[in-house]
DNA sequence: GTTAATTTGTTTAGCGGTTGAATTATTTGA
DNA sequence: TCAAATAATTCAACCGCTAAACAAATTAAC
């Protein structure tokens, strides 16, 4: 009732679509159409009519009959098509491009990553060799008989909804006009979202785990500290979608001066820089830290501390009722999540009756790219009505 | 695309009558039948239909035909009824009960306020005092022609959807069921709904700024610091309703300690007790602060510093533009808003490129109320299908 | 002062989409 | 072999919107 816009017979067919195929994806096993009248509350009929059509357009098939119990006819089971449309999902990160291609079932089909320090590079061979991945993936996918549909780009910044990268700090980005740079190279055709990096993470852990996640802060550690908020299984943009900025949010007022020009931000508490320092950067001072307990001990309890600070404002703002952490976070839980979890019960209001879930995220590196191809069968799921009848 | 319930004919009708109602409800003038059609893309005569369904029940009315320019028949316009349903908001404060009435329209029609300090009875006394509030101003309705449809009730506090009130630190209320005592009362026959009462505050202020407004944290001082937070003109309540505890946000993780039994929250530098620190408590003392001007220059640029540093974080996690400061922050702007501005420059990333907007809230005392009035009548406007046929 | 032009609002046939009941299809169990 | 049970399809009816024709009420022009 938000809309705005005039409803007509046609909507109802595509909001009915778009509920159908809900629940077909959602569904633990293959339902029939009557498990899907009766899961909708929509007639048989109107069911039956409704999966002809997302058939015909390629979004779902059938399936054998599974073996029944009891009498009756036996029910004829509905899949998402895996053969349907397909979803190119891209990512720039300061140390790695990668790119992953994922059927509509959310099964990852093709994956690839290049590593190397992107900011040796300008953003235009940057974006030239992303796009390059992606084309490569997207002669993979069609070798294997799938057609990518879209595309999603996520890069480590603050991004507009137009494609153009306002800031991307860590990569020394500065309003790179993104969607025109693709536009002209082998994935022009396509059409092609970009978002922030920890937005799109934060929808691949909401796919990878299944049932359990409902709100969340996902806490995106890399280079910087970026977050992606999802609530009620949609992710949160704020007013105009930069939200999720966690490695400014202030720690202390007069803390160090941050590569922002504020004060005290949490970023030099619990970013990369400052978990490493006086270690080798990037991968093997990670693993150093990793793997030495006792140093480990010594310094990350500390930035979890600080995460716990700054994560605890957020929840007293955004009420959610679980914390991810991500990235390179993600191995090192085991010594942040406990003080994380310290500070949040001791700020958040709401925990004196509502625990927080501190976890480490169940994805590996490169999370934000299946994130990215995930959010393309997002949207053709959310809106099955443009490919039913071309 | 996102309701999770069938839909049919029923529910494009009621759509489009809340499409219709919106557009008679934000027309700067009492737009034509025709007007309507050109705005909401329907066409005249479904327009036609949808009007005829309002006015019998009785939600818009005719107005004389406007003076014309140029040829043609003499356009009809519509208005919302002024005697239609009417929307009764209640008040619990720590140092006043309040409420009124408000038309379909937005217009206050009656209002009380009652002075008193609430923490000195027990919550059953206060709920009986606003509820028999509440029947005075429902009596006053009805003698003026006009039937109060439901109650909306503003607290001080942390409220589940169900009515109950799990926390309001400074009534020092815990786990009171607000809902069901109401129940039994006067207004025990009318839908009740509970809120906190920066949200509703925060409604009120969208509502009287008109075209304005989009996106804007409401900071609402009390005794303790509120917000409400509101996202293109819709409230946004977090995952489960208990967003917007800023009073309660660190500003230094060492600073003193809180009511709340963290350090250094928002509360212990900018709260009513700690800008009022060696001067007479309540009005009073408010009244001393804004009329000397060398005290308040020497105290509230501190406080105004502290918020902005809290509300720095909150801007870049949520990004919205504009905040506005409410409650006792409303007179004592002045000397807060350069300060809070500030550390908002300073602080959030987006700044650089598009600079906030620090302002006084247009309401005086009782925001509250006059919110939870208004969100009765935004309930009734967002679905009117159900007073259309009874 | 009559007529044409113009704009508002209503009427009516037609269409798309859902419902509900009847019908067909396919299996198990007696 | 037949009855019971469950799945899926068919078809008439209904509801709400559209489009186009029509009726109503006014201004502008001659």
């Amino acid at each position: 009732m938000e809309s705005g816009y005039p409803v007509r017979q046609a909507s109802v067919r595509a909001h009915n679509l778009a509920l159908v195929l809900r629940q077909v994806a959602a569904a633990p096993r293959p339902p029939s159409r009557a498990d899907l009248a009766a899961s909708t509350g929509l007639t048989r009929a109107t069911v039956s009519a409704l999966v002809d059509d997302l058939a015909a357009g390629g979004l779902i098939s059938e399936v054998g009959p599974a073996p029944r119990t009891g009498a009756g006819r036996p029910a004829v089971g509905l899949v998402l098509n895996g053969y349907g449309p397909a979803g190119l999902g891209l990512e720039i990160n300061v140390d790695y491009l990668a790119g992953c291609v994922v059927d509509l079932s959310g099964t990852v089909r093709h994956r690839l990553v290049l590593h190397g320090d992107q900011r040796l590079l300008g953003p235009a061979a940057v974006l030239d060799a992303v796009a390059g991945l992606g084309a490569r993936l997207r002669a993979e996918a069609a070798a294997a008989g799938r057609v990518v549909a879209g595309a999603a780009l996520a890069v480590p910044g603050l991004v507009s909804g137009a494609g153009l990268v306002h800031r991307a700090p860590n990569l020394a980005w500065h309003d790179v006009d993104a969607a025109v740079a693709l536009a002209g190279g082998p994935l022009g055709d396509l059409p092609l979202t970009i978002d922030n990096e920890a937005n799109l993470a934060a929808l691949a852990e909401l796919d990878a785990d299944g049932d359990g996640l409902d709100s969340f802060v996902y806490v995106s550690g890399e280079i910087g500290i970026g977050a992606g908020i999802v609530l009620h299984r949609a992710l949160f943009r704020g007013a105009r979608g930069w939200s999720g900025e966690l490695g400014h949010v202030c720690v202390r007022p007069d803390g160090p001066p941050c590569r922002c020009g504020a004060l005290g931000c949490l970023e030099q508490y619990a970013g990369q820089e400052a978990l490493l320092r006086d270690l080798p950067a990037g991968e093997t001072g990670l693993a150093r830290l990793r793997d030495d307990a006792a140093l480990a001990a010594g310094r990350l309890p500390a930035a979890g501390t600080s995460l716990g600070v700054a994560l605890a404002g957020v929840v007293n703002m955004i009420d959610v009722d679980t914390v991810v952490l991500g990235g390179i976070f993600g191995p090192l839980a085991p010594w942040l999540a406990p003080a994380v979890e310290a500070e949040l019960a001791r700020r958040v209001l709401t925990s004196a009756w509502s625990p927080m879930t501190v976890r480490a995220s169940a994805l590996g590196p490169a999370a934000a790219s299946v994130g990215a191809a995930g959010a393309v069968i997002r949207d053709i799921l959310a809106e099955p009505a443009e490919w039913v009848r071309p």
